[in-house]
DNA sequence: CTCCAATTGGAATGAGTGCTACAGTAGGCA
DNA sequence: TGCCTACTGTAGCACTCATTCCAATTGGAG
């Protein structure tokens, strides 16, 4: 308690500090997006002063850049906990999508910043925008690759059509839950839609080799 | 072209101009949301004084409820045209999807404004989310009739689930193409979507009274 | 013509915007 | 002890915001 050895304790509470100033920015660019959110609120929200947020952040893109990856991770470690290998391809895929939903659930910041933010189309892109598309193509490349191990008759045309639409399904069942609230199911809806694509994917393979 | 007879030819060019206004906003909210809507850039790019855009509307509140509202009725045109009324009712349901995939293409602000501003939860809603809201549920009624005619063995809580699902997936094949472009088959993906939705309804019917 | 209402033009208002300059403070290290 | 770096606080800049006021203009009605 007397003495932190590997790194030296800051001096004073910067660390801190950021996290305050994204906690405060991430509630506040949810709630009314890019262009609503102002240093001023930020400020007021996390009891810092402006000059304090431009210390820490080159501007307001920087920011709100920062938030997306910081909520990026927050997510990131609510997906990867657990995974199923046992099973048969379906349940195992099935499990998957109830966890994703479930981190959505607990997690939801990050795919409805990024939403807000990718639905935008202002001449000059945000880096934020920029940050959640990166992202977020990663995580498709993850369900395409887990669709070519699972059933390997698939053609790349159908790859690619299917993990369109899969992660079409995870963005619009998400977006359901935040306009109609906790009376959809969000992880009874991820099943039921991992079980639709998989079985759309069986199909298809079916009709290449069969 | 002397004398018109139901409504009087309107002296100055008020009605007009108030299409410009519209045209300019939603140019612009489709483009920066609402924060991003300001009076000045609307006024700029319609070529009207700020104080015309108040003479034609109430507020900034005002002005994108009338946005949402007209570009609603666009998109209901492009919608309701035709209407298969042959065949199985697969191929009534994916001729269906496929009409509104091409609606949306046609005419996206209204979608992808509302989304926008739907997934905004600002303190004070403004009226152009409730107004999408509203005529959203009416759509989301519609597709849930047509479950209940085709399929009448579903209970609620099925039609519920698909309905929800249904809606789900159309959103988000619409986000994916506004974020992709035009390298996303909207009309193939949605004629899909319909065809797992149906045969999911089949199957969830089945299981009822088999 | 005059009168009136519909519409436009431009300027002004006051609050709020992102951002900067800079002085002040406090902890760790020499 | 004093210096350096990290951070906070105040004040303010130049600009934009939504909104309003009011003086033109325009065109039909009497």
């Amino acid at each position: 308690m007397t003495e932190p050895q590997t790194t030296r304790k800051k001096r004073a509470n910067g660390v801190e500090s950021r996290q305050r100033i994204l906690d405060a920015a991430v509630e506040i660019a949810g709630e009314r997006g890019y262009e609503g959110t102002s240093i001023a609120a930020v400020s007021a929200k996390c009891g810092l002063p402006a000059s304090s947020i431009y210390w820490h952040f080159k501007d307001k893109d920087d920011l709100i850049a920062a938030v997306i990856e910081r909520s990026f991770e927050t997510w990131l470690a609510a997906v990867e906990l657990p995974s199923e290998e046992t099973g048969t391809p379906l349940e195992r895929v099935t499990a998957m999508a109830g966890n994703v939903a479930r981190s959505l659930i607990e997690a939801p910041d990050f795919l409805r910043l990024g939403l807000m933010l990718a639905l935008e189309r202002r001449p000059a892109e945000p880096r934020g925008r920029t940050v959640f598309l990166q992202v977020r193509d990663i995580a498709r490349a993850k369900i395409a690759e887990m669709a070519r191990a699972i059933i390997p008759d698939l053609d790349e045309k159908s790859v690619n059509a299917l993990t369109t639409y899969a992660v079409a399904g995870g963005d619009g069942l998400f977006v359901q839950r935040e306009i109609n609230g906790d009376d959809v199911d969000l992880v009874a809806l991820f099943e039921l839609h991992a079980q639709l694509v998989y079985e759309a994917a069986t199909r298809m393979a079916g009709r290449n080799k069969p």
